[in-house]
DNA sequence: GGTAGACCTGGACGC
DNA sequence: GCGTCCAGGTCTACC
C-alpha cells in the first residue's frame, strides 16, 4: 500500500474544496461523511485504477493513501490529478479580494474531476435531464464502461453508442459521448489545448462550443472547469434561483424575450465580480443548497446530495 | 436570427 | 400495471 502527500495552499479545507460542485456527488466520486475522506478510484498513466481515500491531516497536509502499491513512477501522475481535482495551484487571492463573505466562508476551490475528459462526459450526462438520473448514468459508466474506474477515451470508444444506451440509460448522449471519446483518440479534439495557459475566455467558449453536444449552457460550465470564470452557465436552475431570492416572478419557458431579458438582468448582476461571475454566482446558489440542506461536507448523497434539481427546490 | 420539434430517461400522476 | 405527461439542454430543419 502506498501513501501519498501533498501540502496544499494556506487556508485550505478539504471538505470545503471537495464538497463545492455537484460533481462531487457523481461516482466514481464517494465523500464519506463519518470519516470526512474523499474516495476516489484514479488511474495510472496505464490505465491501471488505484482506489484513493483523501484525507487532511490537523497540520493541514493532504494524505492519500492508495488501497494497493503503486511503482514510484506513477506517483507524479496521481498527484497531478489530485492537484486538477482539489485546484490546488490556482492563485484565487484575486478572488477573495472581490469577495469578502466567499473569503470568510472559505469558498474558492470549486471541486472537479481528474481529467478534463471525465468533466465534459459529466456536462454532457448533466444537460437535459434531472438530477437522480445524473447520478444514474455516471453510476452505471463507471460499473459496466469504467470497470470501477471512470471510462477512459478508450474504453467509451471500444464500448460504443448502442450499449452505452443499453446499458448505461443515458439516451440520446450516447452519440456525443462516443464521439467526444472518438475525436480525442483521432486528435481531432485535442482537450490539452483547452488547458494551456494564456487560452481567452472567449477562445475557450468557442472551442467548447465546436465539440458536438456543447452548447451554451455547457460551453459556460465547462470554462470554469478549466479555471476560466468570467462566464455564467445559465439554466433552468439559475432561473430558479436568482427569481427567488430576488423576488421576480419567472418567465414562462415559451416566453424567450423573458427569458432573454431575465439572462441580461443576471448578467449585469454578477457583473459587480468580473472577472469572476461563476464564482459568485455558485457561491450564491451553494449557499441557497446549505441554507436548506446544512453544510454539503454532511450530506448524505442519496437523499440530500440527489435533490438539486429546478423543479424539487 | 428566431422558432418548433425531436431526442431520451425517470418519475409523477391518473386510471 | 399501463399510459400519459413533464423536466431538462442541444441540434436540426424551417421560416
Amino acid at each position: 500500500m502506498t501513501t501519498l502527500t501533498l501540502r496544499p495552499p494556506p487556508r485550505f479545507n478539504l471538505p470545503r474544496a471537495v464538497c463545492s460542485y455537484g460533481y462531487f456527488v457523481l461516482p466514481p466520486n464517494r465523500w464519506d461523511v463519518a470519516t470526512q475522506a474523499l474516495h476516489r478510484p484514479l488511474r495510472t498513466a496505464g490505465g491501471r485504477v488505484v482506489k484513493v481515500v483523501v484525507r487532511q491531516r490537523a497540520d493541514g497536509v493532504l494524505v492519500a493513501a492508495c488501497h494497493r502499491t503503486v511503482p514510484r513512477a506513477d506517483h507524479g501522475a496521481l498527484k497531478n490529478q489530485l492537484r486538477r481535482m482539489l485546484r490546488l495551484d490556482e492563485d484565487l487571492s484575486a478572488w477573495h479580494a472581490a469577495h469578502a463573505v466567499a473569503k470568510t466562508q472559505r469558498f474558492d476551490r470549486m471541486y472537479r474531476s481528474p481529467t478534463l475528459f471525465e468533466d465534459v462526459v459529466k456536462t454532457i450526462t448533466s444537460c437535459n435531464v434531472t438530477w437522480p438520473n445524473t447520478i444514474s448514468m455516471n453510476r452505471l459508466m463507471v460499473e459496466h464502461v469504467g470497470h470501477g474506474g471512470f471510462p477512459t477515451p478508450e474504453q467509451l470508444a471500444d464500448f460504443g453508442e448502442a450499449r452505452l444506451k443499453e446499458r448505461c440509460r443515458v439516451g440520446y448522449r450516447a452519440q456525443r459521448i462516443v464521439r467526444l471519446a472518438r475525436d480525442v483518440l483521432a486528435g481531432s479534439v485535442d482537450l490539452a489545448w483547452f488547458e494551456t495557459p494564456g487560452r481567452t475566455s472567449d477562445e475557450l467558449f468557442e472551442g467548447f462550443r465546436s465539440l458536438y453536444g456543447i452548447g451554451p449552457y455547457a460551453a459556460g460550465n465547462l470554462c470554469h472547469l478549466v479555471g476560466v470564470y468570467d462566464r455564467l452557465a445559465i439554466d433552468t436552475e439559475t432561473y430558479r434561483h436568482f427569481c427567488n431570492t430576488h423576488k421576480l416572478t419567472r418567465p414562462k419557458a415559451s416566453d424567450a424575450a423573458g427569458l432573454k431579458r431575465l439572462e441580461k438582468t443576471i448578467s449585469v448582476h454578477y457583473g459587480r465580480y468580473a472577472p469572476f461571475q461563476f464564482l459568485a454566482y455558485w457561491f450564491d446558489l451553494w449557499q441557497d443548497y446549505q441554507a436548506r440542506c446544512g453544510p454539503a461536507w454532511r450530506w448524505d448523497r442519496d437523499t440530500d446530495g440527489a435533490s438539486f434539481t429546478a423543479s424539487k427546490m
